[in-house]
RNA sequence: GCGGACGUGGCGGAAUUGGCAGACGCACCAGACUUAGGAUCUGGCGAGCAAUCGUGAGGGUUCAAGUCCCUCCGUCCGCACCA
């Protein structure tokens, strides 16, 4: 027998071995729980990094674990493979994209194999092969028969360095995340899903999500950005409505102007043809420039200008100036806003650099309504010249009754307003799934008949480096036959954000391979929701709200029975080296395959769930990952040496036997708490470690006690270090997997000592500890504690005025 | 500016319910074994000669505070003219 712990060699054995028998593969099954484990699917760059190994290291723990518990567990894997580098390969290096994400995919799924993770791969997908790609869109239809997919007409950022059109995510600060360029607005025909009309729910939702971290919540909730209010219509001279949004209808007694977005249709209506038309349009330029940037970084010098034209107030009827400014925002609210100095720190600022008058019209007290203002008043306080609503307190009294007026009026009503906007789905790109629709002179757009889904991306194209879809270089992907009259027609040249693909893979990998729809209901009720889902939180919104919002549309459809995609969501912190991130440019990158080759899967895992707990940020340390290593290594040499020993004389149990079952069955608890209860994987290892010096340090001679330590060890190990902990196994005369061994129970009678020691203090500070018997009363416990050698020593000349007993932990002496 | 998280030895971190601060690991030191040690094993390891002092700083509550409350400082993250 082979004594040294060779850690290639195992590895390679024990995952053929569990590929073989296809111990990971799961089907419905109904005489058992199910627990679904997800880890957020990679994109395929082609090389695993440190953050995947922290990933999928996680999830394994979780879905190994759950399983030996009992759990029918749901533990798949697969590829997020639409998307720009595959675009960005063929440009550069002539490539085809479907032949670099494949061969990607291929290296990076025997990468994954090579850490020896719990998959299913039998239910594998890949979201940019037809057989993915034809239910993207045939879900995209389904949208759009249910009202929730539409074309508008849209600004959308462009790249003029890539040249093509970005995902607004993909915009970092006005810049391209890639070459760093100026992003630019350029319009198109845009495809949008209508998530806005799920924004209540999404929002009322979140807090049926106990199992989120607050974090996640919060960033979607202010995402969300619901905000009530009252949208009250003024006029423009001409009578032409002008509606405002306005969360403050208390203080429109004190509008002095009103100012428009730059782009508000009504501003090229209300100056044509005046001698403001030339100015006007030469502001609007010069916003427009630096809008990406500046125009939302908030330390935007506010600049505005007069229009030449007045909106008439519809509470009093007063003329105020019309002004635009760099500051008003045409896609939220109506892009038209009250402007109230007095009462607004931006009008305020706004109003004296322009020379606006300001109107009070909140205070204190009515007795002070014409106290001089010199910042603006937002604090609460009564209506002052505000005709009939004087008097009233402004919140929420003068609100709501302003409100009611200007509804009975018909001159507004109460709205709720969200910062969220529509889903941007389109994409001016090859490498996405096409979006299924057509285009006929006669009949206009029609959507494809699901029968002739999918719409497959053509070979026949060219990848040339100058934005336009490499679609529209396809002599046959054009071409079309309408639906509805069987006529010519043109295919939409449009491909679909790979947001979308991954909005619904969760729900594939329950029915991977069906090709007669998405999925078979009867799959997905048994299955979803996810159980556990766990991944980085730079998708706090953007993945985890379009998920969202595909379940409760799906749900909506009938297509599943749950709203909410994910139950428990872990997001794991970053891995860092030298306290930044990984990064090629500052050359700090830890290579897994390097770590796999030098120590082993199992070390490189143990690692990485030792280092820190999973939400934290966590620093790799290279002489840390050694000790693993050792640990192992001991882990190692101590089991063979238990097996190989035969000199044991099993009699009867002396304390030191009963102290090593102790600690055996502490561990128990504590790893069984630790995963379970905490996600706390470091301290359940540090536990284990615990166990491994309390087995080295053990003098007795029982080896069944040792036998049955090293037996739960190696169950407890095998989550997190599954290749060793199979091999010791089946060294150690065992048949079968660790993986298909019952995770054990601890006895709770086995935990109990008979002494214990605790701590004896004199006004909360420690002076000494004494051993004692366990489960002692409080007056036998002080009694010990008062004979006690330097008690008297302790007391000097005080007296003792109060005893504190913790049973069993301590002893506190009160002295005065 | 607003919101959130965090701050503990030389380092990563532990302390789960207010009850012995520093578990476990790394680094370091000493010893054993050894031709050798960057292997392995054993022991030590917050500061201080000590009494004592120690969880970012200051205050408070309590018999008792890393943990609860108040004020402040620092780091990181998210949002940022949202009317």
């Amino acid at each position: 027998m082979d004594k040294h712990y060779n850690f290639q060699e195992i590895e390679k054995k024990w995952q053929q071995k569990w590929a073989d028998e296809k111990i990971y593969q799961v089907q419905e099954q109904t005489d058992k729980p199910k627990y679904y484990v997800l880890e957020m699917f990679p994109y395929p760059s082609g090389n695993l990094h440190m953050g995947h190994v922290r990933n999928y290291s996680i999830g394994d723990v979780v879905a190994r674990f759950k399983h030996m518990q009992g759990y029918n567990v749901l533990h798949p894997m697969g590829w997020d493979s639409f998307g720009l580098p595959a675009e960005n390969a063929a440009i550069k290096h002539g490539v085809f994209p479907r032949d670099w994400t494949l061969s990607n995919i291929d290296n990076m799924r025997s990468q994954l194999q090579s850490l020896g993770l719990s998959y299913d791969w039998n239910r594998e997908v890949a979201t940019c092969l037809p057989e993915y790609y034809k239910w993207t869109q045939w879900l995209f239809l389904q949208l759009y028969k249910h009202g929730l997919a539409y074309k508008k007409h849209a600004a959308v950022n462009w790249c003029p360095s890539c040249a093509t059109v970005l995902a607004n995510e993909q915009v970092v600060d006005g810049h391209c995340e890639r070459c760093d360029a100026v992003v630019e607005k350029k319009d198109l025909d845009q495809w949008f899903f209508k998530i806005t009309d799920y924004a209540q729910r999404l929002l009322d939702d979140l807090t049926k999500l106990p199992g989120w971290p607050e974090k996640v919540k919060t960033m979607q909730h202010n995402w969300i950005g619901r905000s009530e209010g009252v949208e009250a219509i003024f006029k423009t001279e001409a009578g032409e409505d002008l509606p405002v949004f306005t969360t403050r209808v208390d203080t429109i007694f004190g509008v002095t102007y009103m100012v428009l977005a730059p782009e508000h249709p009504m501003v090229t209506k209300l100056t044509k043809g005046t001698e403001y038309e030339q100015s006007v349009r030469e502001f609007i330029r010069k916003v427009q420039k630096l809008s990406n940037i500046d125009r939302t970084s908030g330390n935007l010098e506010k600049e505005g200008m007069f229009i030449g034209a007045y909106a008439i107030n519809p509470v009093n009827g007063q003329k105020v100036p019309i002004w635009i400014t760099n500051y008003v925002l045409m896609d939220y609210g109506t892009g038209a806003v009250m402007g109230v100095p007095s009462h607004d720190e931006r009008d305020f600022d706004f109003a004296h650099k322009y020379n606006l008058p300001i109107i009070r019209v909140i205070a204190q007290d009515e007795q002070s309504a014409d106290e001089p203002l010199t910042e603006a008043y937002t604090e609460i306080g009564v209506l002052v010249n505000s005709g009939q609503f004087n008097g009233l307190t402004n919140k929420p009294d003068a609100i709501n009754a302003i409100a009611k007026w200007l509804e009975e009026k018909g001159l507004g009503k109460k709205v709720i307003n969200y910062r969220l906007r529509d889903w941007l789905i389109s994409r001016q790109r090859y490498w996405g799934a096409p979006i299924p629709m057509v285009y006929c002179e006669k009949c206009g757009m029609q959507p494809v008949p699901e029968e002739d889904l999918p719409i497959m991306l053509p070979t026949d194209v060219e990848f040339l480096p100058f934005g336009e879809s490499p679609l529209k270089t396809s002599p046959s992907f054009g071409a079309a036959t309408c639906p509805c009259c069987g006529g010519p027609a043109t295919r939409e040249m449009d491909t679909m954000d790979t947001f979308m693909c991954s909005s619904w893979y969760y729900m594939r990998y329950c029915d991977a391979h069906n090709d007669q729809a998405p999925w078979d209901k009867a799959k997905t009720d048994y299955w979803l929701s996810v159980d556990q889902y766990i991944g980085g939180v730079e998708h706090a919104i953007l993945h985890l709200m379009y998920s969202r919002f595909f379940t409760k549309a799906m749900y909506d459809f009938g297509l599943i029975s749950v709203e909410e995609p994910f139950t428990n969501l872990l997001t794991q912190g970053m891995v860092l080296k030298d306290g930044t991130k990984m990064s090629k440019s500052l050359g700090n990158v830890v290579s897994p395959e390097e770590i796999i080759d030098k120590y082993g899967a199992d070390t490189a895992r143990l690692f990485i769930l030792f280092a820190a707990p999973p939400e934290r940020d966590l620093e790799w340390n290279d002489s840390a990952v050694e000790g693993c290593y050792r640990f192992l290594n001991r882990i190692w040499k101590l089991v063979l040496n238990i097996y190989d020993r035969t000199d044991y004389t099993d009699s009867e149990l002396t304390p030191e036997d009963c102290d090593l079952r102790r600690v055996v069955h502490m561990t128990l608890k504590k790893v069984t708490a630790d995963i379970s209860e905490r996600f706390n994987f470091n301290t359940a290892i540090s536990a284990m470690m615990e166990l491994v010096n309390a087995m080295s340090a053990y003098k007795g001679n029982n080896g069944a006690m040792l036998k049955d330590a090293a037996e739960k060890l190696l169950i407890m190990l095998s989550p997190f270090a599954p290749h060793i902990a199979d091999e010791l196994w089946q060294l150690t005369n065992h048949s079968n997997t660790v993986y298909n061994t019952p995770w054990p129970a601890y006895n709770e009678a086995f935990l109990q000592q008979n002494e214990v020691e605790i701590a004896v203090q004199v006004n909360g500070k420690l002076k000494a500890r004494l051993t004692i018997p366990t489960g002692l009363d409080k007056a036998a416990a002080e009694a010990h504690v008062r004979a006690l050698p330097d008690f008297a020593k302790w007391l000097g000349d005080k007296q003792a005025v109060k005893v504190i007993i913790v049973p069993d932990k301590l002893v506190n002496i009160v002295v005065k």
